[in-house]
RNA sequence: GGAAGUUUAGCUCAGCUGGGAGAGCAUCUGCCUUACAAGCAGAGGGUCACAGGUUCGAUCCCUGUAACUUCCACCA
């Protein structure tokens, strides 16, 4: 069986993928002699669908677990997704507005069940996506983050933690989306700088013709002052400590306090306080005992205390109550300012800050651990400059905000006694309440940060908390973790911390931190931008081998991918060479009894010896570079094997024996195995990477292997390479190049037979007597002698010298001996600028004293060798001067 | 305000313990050569951002400068 027609991709990858899933062969084993590597999949969120980020993503996880199979471990990639609390919340709203129903209308408990009718019906959109990328996860495993044992996992870490007082309730200041409804957490918040401004606001003084300015960014929020703030020492305002202000347009009377926090320097020197509203404020309202004013409702309107501003919503209230305060002659000056402003990582509205009751993780306790175990190298990140970073935020952690005032997510396991208001955390709702006994209970209304099952998902998905889970025991710690920089804090950090809680051991070894994917023009992809292209589409046309290699070859550990459609066609290529190749192989060795064995080695040729050794250099590196995570580098390495080494060199080589009426059946029979053997052991090497196209052609090879993703991954062995080979084809293809280049030069045509002589010492001359017929094939040429010395040299030829070569390509009328000599005195130029610079080294006595041996021989070496070229060419310039 | 990253060919980027600058794409030349024109064979193209320093030797290490990017951060 070989292959017919062009390379096609749609047409088979699908089908491959589900005959690897229905004969089970992305399940992890049974197998308690192997060794476990387990990655655990960043859940991607349910209703989402599949984009660039996540092609990036899931691509190098399935090579590293594809790979690590190959090797023989016992692999599991656990999938799964993500509830995504808020993002779900607000598509299924969305959804239900466009049919008029709004959430509030519907109610929590219909709410709830929109959200699992939607979930089911869209959430398998992405996993569904993630197999036409080819993702060999175990599915029969998949995880969900609101699954009853997921929840029951949940609320277990949250009794632990309430148990342990890492966990507590209380009233703070939080950051609040408006639009969203909910407090966040700190990290939830981006700060975006925007344009701006900064006004000055006079406050008179009670009782007093002075004033008082302070600047403020936003002045609607004058409504909630409770205080003006001076510096202690700041002899502009000492005399007013102690007096009372009255708060424009409302005229409250607040206090003139003093505290050290005020910065002399800024604004004016004095702060208006509003504790209510800003996170500084808040704490001095504490320290001041102030009064905590609260002047907005939940969506950021301001409320009956706001008096005539009453209804208005926040930005349209800054409007008025500026051209109020200017009307009152109170607005003493504006100017503009690049500021800040912390938005909602979710729908971008600007964060108002608020005070209400919530409940919060210490973070400190936790933080000590997962610093330490990063530290102390139990866990590496990759690249490790993210280590930095990892330690400035756990040193400067504050407490966790989990509690959110939204309805789809697990609910806070908090009870609360109906009649005397006692709160029971407890995994299940109290029967009776340990401080009055009565038996009526309302659970808080809260749900949890998305984050707070997130953290749990190494250990959570493989059954804990029971202990006694045969996944736990197998596959916790996993190996490897894969996943975007950008949630190090929001869920690598956490994940850790979780771990070595609850687990007592760290949830995985290695941190990949791949960047993201960006256009051609440096931005992130983004769907307002609209430059995203749908990762479906670019599969369908290109195949998902052509994306994935394309990702591999041109992302470095670590750094940002730019895509663009042209880089995928460079995988498309690939593909397709890979393609034709295989008919080229097939055909050569459909129906052989394949005779290449290891055992062998010795007696081949060294054609056939040397492709085998680069084959074995080849598979080093790749299985070295991949546990390095140098993905880029085992996509280059085997992409220049195959292509050039296999392709360019081997393939074309070999025809020259296959194609020969002197070559006897029993030669061409073994270099069709070596050609088959080597082949196969390619598609091997690429299968982590192409696994569609490597399996498609694999089966058209040998019909007696099930799969290629279940055989061994190739192995450097040190005695099948061979350095003899390697030197011989080395020079061989010096040799031809040399001549090609000359053709070229004069622009011989290609179907043109020339004749050449070869000129070298004897034992480069025995090496090329035996490649003959290869030399003459490969470049259309008669050669008339490969010989020692310069005897029988005709006066109209061309010259090259290369790797201690002479060649000479008589050309009868085509030769221009000017441009000859010229060209001669440009390659004499370059090889004597060669010499200058190492013999400048050479002959630095610093140099040769200091400088390692090797160093110092190599370059010796290489003087000599350019020493000896350029007297070859100085010889033939003098000759053709005659 | 702090921190990190980037700066190498026309473009996008590799170059991972300092010792002859690489790839893909683009460009130029010649080829529909019996697997492949999504290809084959050749060629051109780089003061490795700039300035110092360390070293026998620096694209690589150190210091500084500039530009760009990103993260963190409660100066109203």
């Amino acid at each position: 069986m070989s292959l017919e027609g062009s390379y096609n991709p749609s047409s088979f990858e699908a089908d491959i993928y589900k005959e690897w899933e229905s004969k089970g062969y992305f399940k992890a084993t049974e197998d308690e002699s192997k060794e476990s590597y387990t990655i655990v999949i960043p859940p991607p969120n349910v209703t989402g669908v599949l984009h660039m980020g996540h092609v990036l993503n899931n691509t190098i996880q399935d090579t590293l677990i594809r790979f690590k199979r190959m090797q023989g471990f016992n692999t599991l990639w656990m999938p799964g997704s993500d509830h995504a609390g808020i993002a779900t919340q607000n598509k299924v709203e969305r959804m239900l507005l466009e049919q008029g129903i709004s959430k509030e209308e519907l109610g929590r408990k219909a709410f709830i069940e929109k959200t699992w009718q939607w979930k089911e019906k869209y959430g398998g959109i992405i996993t569904e996506q993630l197999r036409k990328l080819g993702a060999s996860c175990d599915w029969s495993r998949e995880s969900f983050t609101m699954d009853e044992h997921f929840t029951n996992a949940v609320n277990e870490i949250f009794v632990k933690l309430f148990n342990d007082g890492l966990v507590y309730r209380g009233e703070y200041m939080v950051n609040w989306c408006p639009h969203d409804m909910t407090a966040l957490a700190d990290d939830e918040v981006n700060h975006i700088d925007k344009e701006s401004n900064i006004w000055t606001v006079a406050y008179k003084i009670k009782d007093s013709s002075e004033t008082i300015t302070i600047a403020t960014t936003r002045p609607e929020t004058i409504l909630g002052d409770s205080a003006i703030a001076v510096h202690p020492l700041d002899v502009r305002y000492q005399h007013l400590i102690g007096k009372m202000a009255l708060v424009p347009m409302i005229n409250r009377e607040v206090p003139i306090i003093a505290d050290e926090y005020v910065e002399r320097d800024f604004g004016t020197g004095a702060l208006k306080v509003t504790p209510s509203h800003d996170p500084n404020d808040f704490t001095l309202g504490k320290k001041h005992n102030l009064a905590f004013i609260n002047i907005f409702t939940e969506d950021a309107k301001v409320n009956e205390i706001g008096g005539e501003f009453c209804g208005q919503e926040r930005f349209e209230a800054r409007k008025n109550v500026l051209a109020k305060l200017t009307e009152l002659g109170q607005l003493v000056s504006e100017k503009h300012l690049k500021n800040a402003i912390g938005c909602c990582y979710r729908c971008d509205t600007v964060i108002e800050s608020r005070v209400s009751t919530q409940w919060f993780v210490k973070m400190a306790p936790l933080a000590k651990d997962a610093l330490a175990v990063v530290k102390n190298g139990d866990i590496t990140l990759f690249p490790e400059r993210w280590e930095k970073v990892y330690y400035h935020w756990l040193d400067n952690i504050r407490d966790w905000c989990i509690s959110r005032q939204i309805w789809w997510g697990h609910r806070i396991p908090a009870h609360y006694c109906e009649k005397c208001g006692e709160m029971h955390v407890s995994k299940n709702s109290p029967t009776i309440c340990i401080k009055c006994g009565a038996s009526m209970f309302r659970q808080d209304e809260d749900v949890l940060d998305t984050w707070f099952s997130s953290w749990l998902w190494p250990f959570a998905t493989m059954g804990w908390p029971n202990e006694d889970a045969k996944d736990l025991k197998r596959f916790y710690p996993t190996r490897t973790l894969v996943t975007g920089a950008d949630i190090l804090f929001f869920w690598v950090a956490r994940m850790i911390m979780a771990g070595l809680y609850a687990m007592d051991e760290i949830p995985f070894s290695n941190v990949l931190l791949h960047g993201i994917v960006r256009d051609e023009q440096g931005r992130k992809m983004s769907k307002s931008l609209g430059n995203s292209p749908e990762p479906l589409d670019l599969i369908e046309k290109y195949g998902a081998d052509a994306i994935r290699f394309s990702f591999l070859f041109n992302t470095s550990l670590g750094s940002d991918t730019f895509y663009s459609e042209k880089m995928i066609e460079m995988g498309a290529n690939f593909a397709n060479k890979l393609w034709n190749a295989s008919k080229l192989v097939s055909m050569n060795t459909q129906g052989l009894t394949l005779q290449y064995s290891p055992q062998n080695f010795n007696k081949l040729g060294k054609i056939d010896q040397w492709i085998i050794s680069r084959l074995h250099q080849v598979s080093r590196e790749a299985s070295e570079n991949m546990d390095k995570f140098y993905l880029n580098d085992v996509a280059k390495g085997i992409y220049d094997f195959i292509w050039k080494d296999f392709c360019d060199w081997y393939l074309e080589l070999s025809k020259v024996a296959l194609y020969s009426g002197e070559v006897n059946g029993a030669t061409k029979d073994r270099i069709k195995s070596v050609m088959h053997y080597v082949f196969s052991e390619s598609l091997k090497l690429l299968h982590p990477l192409m696994p569609f196209i490597t399996e498609k052609i694999f089966k058209t090879l040998n019909l007696t292997i099930e799969t290629v993703m279940l055989e061994s991954y190739p192995k450097c062995d040190e005695n099948y390479i061979s350095e003899v080979a390697i030197s011989e084809i080395t020079l061989l293809q010096e040799a031809i190049r040399a001549i090609r280049n000359i053709r070229t030069e004069y622009q011989v045509q290609p179907g043109k037979k020339i004749s050449a002589y070869i000129v070298a010492n004897s034992s480069k001359t025995a090496i090329l007597t035996k490649y003959e017929a290869d030399i003459i094939k490969l470049t259309n040429l008669e050669l008339l002698s490969v010989q020692d010395g310069k005897a029988g040299i005709e006066e109209d030829s061309a010259f090259a010298v290369a790797s201690g070569l002479e060649f000479y390509l008589p050309l009868s009328g085509l030769v221009d001996f000017d441009k000859e000599r010229e060209r001669l005195v440009r390659e004499i130029e370059k090889m004597q600028k060669e010499i200058d610079a190492v013999s400048k080294k050479v002959n630095n006595p610093s140099f040769v004293s200091k400088a390692n041996p090797e160093v110092v021989e190599k370059e010796k070496e290489k003087l000599a060798h350019y020493e000896s070229e350029k007297a070859k060419l100085e010889d033939i310039l003098t000759k053709l001067s005659k």
